[in-house]
DNA sequence: TGTACATCAGTGAACGCGCGTTCACTGATGTAC
DNA sequence: TGTACATCAGTGAACGCGCGTTCACTGATGTAC
């Protein structure tokens, strides 16, 4: 990163940086690739030299987002280990904390309209991601009764949207929308709810 | 609506319609004030006789989205009455059917970047729909022995993320993202299990 | 019913702007000998 | 260690574009008499 007079050492990651900032400052409309090299000290000609173009940018920001979410999801499956309770209900978590550590990240992922299938790569992560929280669910289907058992995916997807929507509307600063609770809080009763309803929890606990 | 020559006749509701359309069809950024113009047969110039500029244009078609999502809420509310339940998870499926029938009006008011404080109207609009959600849980709590009863303002941002949550990632052409489930049986199921982990429904209906 | 005129709702040309992208270039770096 | 040279990673000027917005204008509409 040090700057060594005429060549920058590092301008890729650079420029990723730079986005992810202008992403989660200004949203994803906010940025722009002028801008993004302007903060990196560099013409916007050079951008260049290392992406394909404006799209190719958002798309690695996107990427290294996805990579840092799957590594997240999977240590916290792991830490909840060898319960199947604990494992889920700490990927819900990390899926929150996430979005709280990585808004830049957040946005370029899920609101920058870059699709998932661009590249191999790019999927790979996602999905690698997604799995994770497939297999928490899955995991925790086997302790409720087959006959009253709904599909892990179906699971899955339930705690995937409530958590996104907590994201959306009340950890983000949302325009005009005052969070009535602290969102951790919000998607961890949230959650605790849902999980008594699949008769995972104990009712009255 | 009927083109009478020069003038256009109702060229603010034309243009409101247009910006919709594009919202739609491009996305919140895709939208252009230039583009609503020509879509509406008319010069770029001519909109301002009608609104300050963009921004005013987007804030009015959310503002009519309001105005119908509100309507929407409450004659859900309404139809599911005297039953507490029975109004709640009316409720929950007229968000979704709302966010299906007038995506354009979901994504104005949602990913568009105007702010719902932006105007006395727009803030009065929303808050009667919110108002609705809050009211029929508030109603639905009632059920619930006091001393395990969750605030009802709670348990109305759990439904309403749950809800956002599945419209933007399971029931819009989200990049990439395919649907495991129907958006509409994958809300409908997900109320169902936080209902009967807020004992509302018997566990094994 | 017919005419004069004020008001209204458009036009079309022009503006300044920042954007993404291209191109020939050049200064810095690193390697072969 | 020193020099020649290929490669690399930047520059800076230029482009065409569509944007939002302004302005003086003009044709259409509707009303008073």
């Amino acid at each position: 990163m040090a700057k060594r007079g005429y060549h920058h050492g590092n301008l890729a990651q650079a420029l990723v940086d730079a986005a992810l900032k202008l992403i989660e400052v200004k949203g994803p409309t906010g940025f722009t690739l002028s801008e993004a090299a302007k903060q990196a000290g560099v013409t916007p000609a050079a951008v260049y030299r290392h992406f394909e173009g404006r799209e190719d940018l958002i798309a690695e920001a996107a990427l290294q987002g996805y990579r840092i979410f799957a590594d997240l999801m999977e240590h916290a499956y792991q830490s909840g280990q060898p319960s199947a309770l604990a494992s889920f209900e700490a990927t819900g978590r990390a899926y929150l904390a996430f979005a709280r550590r990585h808004p830049g990240h957040y946005v370029a992922m899920f609101e920058s309209g870059i699709s998932v299938n661009r590249t191999p790569e790019l999927a790979m992560e996602s999905r690698r991601a997604f799995e994770v929280l497939e297999k928490a669910a899955s995991a925790l289907s086997e302790h409720i009764p087959p006959e009253k058992r709904p599909p892990p995916q179906m699971v899955s997807s339930h705690i995937w949207a409530m958590s996104h929507g907590v994201v959306e509307l009340f950890a983000r600063g949302s325009p005009g929308t005052k969070a009535p609770f602290p969102p951790e809080d919000l998607l961890e009763s949230g959650i605790g709810v849902y999980l008594r309803g699949l008769g995972l929890i104990p009712p009255d606990s």
